[in-house]
DNA sequence: GTGAAAGCGCTAACAT
DNA sequence: ATGTTAGCGCTTTCAC
């Protein structure tokens, strides 16, 4: 089973190893048939050019580090799990290896780096969700490309592949206001968060093109992390401040979640006393009662479009910076009631 | 920001490149004193080996392939994602790097390898879960050694880690038991399994060792994977056919929580009316209501057991075969009711 | 149109 | 106790 060098598929062609070589990227100087005799050695052989030899001489690994943090890969939801399968997949087309890491998010600025950025093991980053300050210092030191998914730091050089946010806010909003609602509370956690922001910014467009308040006792920001336990307080803090509003638009689903186990706690009736919707589309919404109404981000294309773009880098053919915003679509199921 | 070479090295130290090496295999031939002295020189310049000379020079790669299916990978628990990330957190230990890639389900015999295995990239395989006969078998033709997680095969050497799955089953079992329990059901579903097998046989020998019956009536095995779905249907069955048992034992926790949901939906109360206990120990265990009894599989441990072992198996300080079996542990919620 | 040869960074056998 | 050197598999320049 093929463990063939490129010399043995020269001896077999009976050509030089450079004509093999020269044959393998396609080069103009040899001729079809020079080459289709180099492809058949190399089918019949079953060659494969070693990644550390073209490695080694080209001074590039052929991988790329994938990096989140630690959170982030063990939540419930596998959100940026499909992410990385995306890229993982688009991978396939391309030469690279994909090394997955990651990092702790408590990392302080002499805390160790991902070894294969150390040893300069990849030609290029690929850093999905957010990821502390210190640690993207760090990381700019090496001057490594690198593409944000899911997360827009402030970097100088930006590479980002992003859910279009705002839209979704909007898309969101609005199929709330065209079901009849006026009042509607928004709730959210860590608005630091570019993509949190972005959806309040949405939620808050929608509104003002409609012509509705956007008002502020309506509006419920944790601090920390937007889970399941923090929709359960926001939706708490809401209904006992003010009764007086009919939907909710969660700024992602781990919080809707967590606000709808606090409206069935409370027997508020979901979507009859209070719609609901939230923002990601994890296969969890599908699994309580009612189905969750959201916004679906496609995860596996963001994946794939980083992974697109750092290749692209690498190879140098991009702008300065560049932003992918990918669209997002409303999903209808039934925790939006029509007034 | 350090690209040095061994030549940067040994220029800086005073000493040839040879030194420099066997420096850093801590060979015994280099006095202390040369070592010191190259080793600050490696600190100075940041020095860090190439992976690719290094993997050319010693025809191996450094790297381990890490493969499971797609849809264990997107599973909505992250038992797969916590398996694989003991086993990056113990790659950071020794000098190898992680590949990780799925394969689909389906799998034919025909369909093409991980990129890493036809080009020999890797010098090692961890495979997680439970992946399919042609897979098994083209991967055989070429002889990585491997390891098996979460899974046992009937390959010819066999290296494999797993959860105590017979223990585990006996545990759970005699828990109900201690709790009163005679009447006990069993659901699980993909009997052919070997992990869910050795649950089913810790339950006969539980009941066994009790006295206690095994009704086959009490026993609802469902054909495929055994996931929510299943674990509703299963529980449906049971109900309709013999309310004539107190408790269940289900193979995994993704079935309980589909049996308990058809239970809260048929108002059967939890544990009043029939307690239940699972496997696993996921993390939506503690969300549900009430919180899931079960049994803890050590997850991480299990990727940090396999890496040392794959890793055992490379440097040839390994036996023909191996079987590694992590303890499990009881963990009690509030799922099963004392009779 | 094709081949020879240098060299990528490293290891290990062989010299000194 | 340390250095010299061949060679791992490949790319690429230069020569034929």
């Amino acid at each position: 089973m093929g463990n063939a060098t490129i010399k043995d598929v020269a001896k077999m062609a009976k050509v030089s190893i450079a004509t093999v070589s020269l044959a393998i990227h396609n080069h103009e100087r040899i001729p079809q048939k020079t080459k289709d005799k180099v492809f058949a050695a190399i089918r019949e052989l079953n060659y494969h050019p070693s990644h550390s030899a073209r490695g080694l001489v080209k001074r590039k690994s052929g991988n790329i580090g994938f990096i989140l943090t630690e959170d982030h890969f063990l939540r419930t939801e596998p959100f940026y799990t499909h992410i990385f399968m995306g890229a993982e997949f688009e991978a396939h087309e391309s030469d690279f290896y994909i090394l997955l890491t990651t990092i702790n998010s408590t990392f302080k600025s002499d805390n160790k780096l991902p070894r294969f950025i150390l040893e300069r093991n990849v030609d290029g980053l690929i850093i999905a969700g957010k990821v502390p300050k210190p640690f993207i210092n760090e990381i700019c030191k090496y001057d490594f490309p690198i593409v944000f998914v899911d997360f827009l730091p402030n970097t100088k050089r930006q590479y980002v592949v992003l859910p279009d946010n705002i839209t979704g806010g909007e898309l969101a909003t609005n199929f709330l206001i065209d079901n009849g609602h006026k009042k509607i509370a928004f709730i959210g956690g860590d608005i630091e968060h570019p993509s949190i922001n972005d959806r309040m910014k949405g939620f808050k467009n929608s509104m003002k093109n409609a012509g509705l308040e956007v008002e502020d006792n309506l509006i419920d920001v944790v601090e920390d992390y937007p889970g399941r336990a923090n929709g359960y307080i926001a939706a708490e803090r809401l209904f006992k401040k003010n009764k007086n509003f009919s939907a909710i638009f969660s700024c992602n689903d781990a919080m809707a979640v967590g606000a709808m186990q606090y409206m069935k706690d409370n027997g508020i009736k979901i979507p009859e006393e209070c719609s609901i919707i939230g923002f990601d589309d994890v296969v969890a919404d599908n699994a309580i009662e009612p189905p969750l109404s959201t916004i679906r981000i496609p995860k596996m294309e963001m994946g794939v479009e980083a992974m697109k773009l750092i290749v692209k880098i690498i190879n140098n053919n991009s702008k300065e910076s560049s932003k992918v915003l990918l669209p997002v679509e409303l999903v209808k199921r039934e925790s939006v009631q029509r007034l």
